[in-house]
DNA sequence: TTGAAAGCGCTACCAG
DNA sequence: CTGGTAGCGCTTTCAA
């Protein structure tokens, strides 16, 4: 481990002031060109890096935005992070991730973590935290992502449109002739739950149809539980020709369940999913599904963030909502 | 946005010196009860939190370690990292993770960055960077993750055994009675490519089987050449009844090759991954697979580290392998 | 049991 | 075009 290089050395070693150091680094005020050049030559031959910590303390401003994300783990997140570095980096701000769990405690922790290592911004996805602990938190922008009412006191909240994107899915099963389309969905309240069924039921109704409340169930979202309600739902004596599904390990379930019974899809049975995960192309058939822009919402976080890392004035908070996209491939 | 208090404030409103609330934060030097009361009572008041920036230009130490990976979007480096947090929180290290895309400017950049802010210790799974790369860097503690060779300049490396995990596979294949076992691996030289070929190979031989060249094949990392690679093994005279695979992409691929042929798996052909990627456990039938113990191995990075963020003579650098385990599904 | 004050490495104001 | 120096918020020695 070798002792880093600090200003001061350079300075002396340049036979100049730390002042010009400084700035041959900042480009803040005129350097001659000659001293420019032999600070360049010592920065270089000792491998003098800044000190950011020291910069910050100065600057009050660490050119860094936090990212707190309940799970990792789901590749929506890496990739909303890869669409606020695609904005940030440009702009000059690293960003960094923690990874919280989900629970309050953890995401209250990242959060004073952020704050006092002066982080200039913070991005949530929060879960566990209630408008409190956000609160106590305003003295740096905040953006929140995903979930939750939009709340001025809170700032901006960027998050994708769910009941569109069901809608869509719906729309489109309408559209390729499907008859009675039915809905699983994952517990009521949870999540986007109550979003998406109302997608569901937006869809039908903007076609004239009624909605029949037997073909709407809620589950859990998981393959076993989206298989099971499958199996209930097409052991009846008119069964659905289609369902749509509120994620796509739901919809796997359903492709189970249609293989035991024998149907092909999406002739006998069509299914749709929401998500998009890696499994949905791997599947046979592949699994026509809703894509939240992951990277489309991580660049609206940035944005909304970046003007209120250094405007005077940035204006009043903001509600983003993007849209969906559906994938289409062989369920529907 | 509020201006954040800072300790002095604390300390005038309590009516102590800084001197005193620093040690109140601390624990390093006895404070009286009662003083030690008010001036909790006076940051519990101001929502005090100390300025992390400040602390680590005075210490040295900024109680961080980054983790600098390739692609974030491959379940594996979540997984270190929980790994690594599993051993570091309770020591009190945050981790920040940096996204680098595996090319060399990107994980240049980086890991400059991680430097100049100081953090104290730094875990890389490096790609795109060279010996010399990496010796730049040096003033930091660094644990290499995955590829490479050995190097005691670079510091430890941790890496799971890919070569041992091939030979896992290959050896259930062989005790569940399969006679003729194949194996389609990625491009030679290509990440672990050569280390997991030569687990095949060796598997083989300590069974006392030949190896036959024309049953093994290298060809991409993906669900399309690996079910070209199965159609051409599956079209000989002498077809296989059993492949491994180099990873569970290759091995989906396989999959399809069978279903198309009308195989049944795994009497027909018995097929094995590399990874347990989430879609593994998805497709049908539920692939056997090599798991990447990717917690144990973020655990491991941590604490190679640790001893060398503290200790003054934490020992020369080593090499720590990480066995791998077999997750065993239906297709084997 | 407590305080005063130096100083970590840097930026930016003031001066020349 | 260049330097001196105060001070960002904290820890830690020295002194009481």
């Amino acid at each position: 481990m070798v002792r880093p290089v600090n200003m001061t050395e350079v300075a002396s070693r340049a036979g100049v002031s730390v002042t010009t150091v400084s700035h041959v680094l900042s480009g803040r005020r005129p350097v001659a060109e000659a001293t420019r050049a032999t600070v360049l030559a010592v920065i270089e031959q000792l491998g003098y890096r800044p000190n950011t910590l020291a910069q910050g303390l100065r600057t009050r401003r660490t050119m860094t935005v936090g990212l707190v994300v309940p799970d990792l783990t789901n590749p929506f997140y890496p990739a909303v992070l890869q669409g606020m570095a695609d904005v940030l980096l440009p702009a000059g701000y690293h960003t960094v991730v923690c990874n919280t769990g989900g629970s309050r405690d953890e995401e209250l922790s990242f959060l004073t973590d952020l704050t006092t290592r002066q982080v200039d911004g913070i991005v949530i996805a929060a879960f566990g935290l209630n408008r409190k602990d956000l609160l106590a938190h305003r003295e740096v922008p905040l953006v929140r992502l995903g979930g939750g009412r939009f709340d001025a006191d809170l700032g901006d909240l960027v998050r994708s449109d769910d009941e569109g994107g069901i809608a869509q899915a719906v729309r489109h099963l309408i559209e390729r002739g499907h008859r009675r389309v039915a809905y699983i969905g994952g517990a009521a309240h949870a999540g986007p739950s109550d979003q998406r069924e109302a997608g569901y039921r937006r869809a039908l109704a903007e076609d004239g149809r009624p909605v029949e409340d037997d073909l709407v169930v809620q589950t859990a979202y998981t393959r076993d539980a989206g298989r099971a309600a499958a199996e209930r739902l097409l052991g009846r004596d008119d069964p659905p020709d289609a369902i749509a599904c509120a994620n796509d390990l739901i919809a796997i379930g359903v492709l189970d369940a249609a293989r035991a019974r024998g149907l092909t899809v999406p002739d006998d049975l069509a299914v749709t999913g929401y998500d998009d995960i890696e499994a949905a192309s791997l599947v046979t058939p592949g699994l026509t599904t809703v894509v939240n822009p992951a990277a489309e919402i991580g660049r609206a976080c940035a944005e909304s963030l970046l003007p209120r890392l250094t405007a005077d004035e940035p204006g009043p908070p903001r509600e983003i909502v993007i849209a969906t996209t559906l994938t289409r491939r062989e369920s529907a």
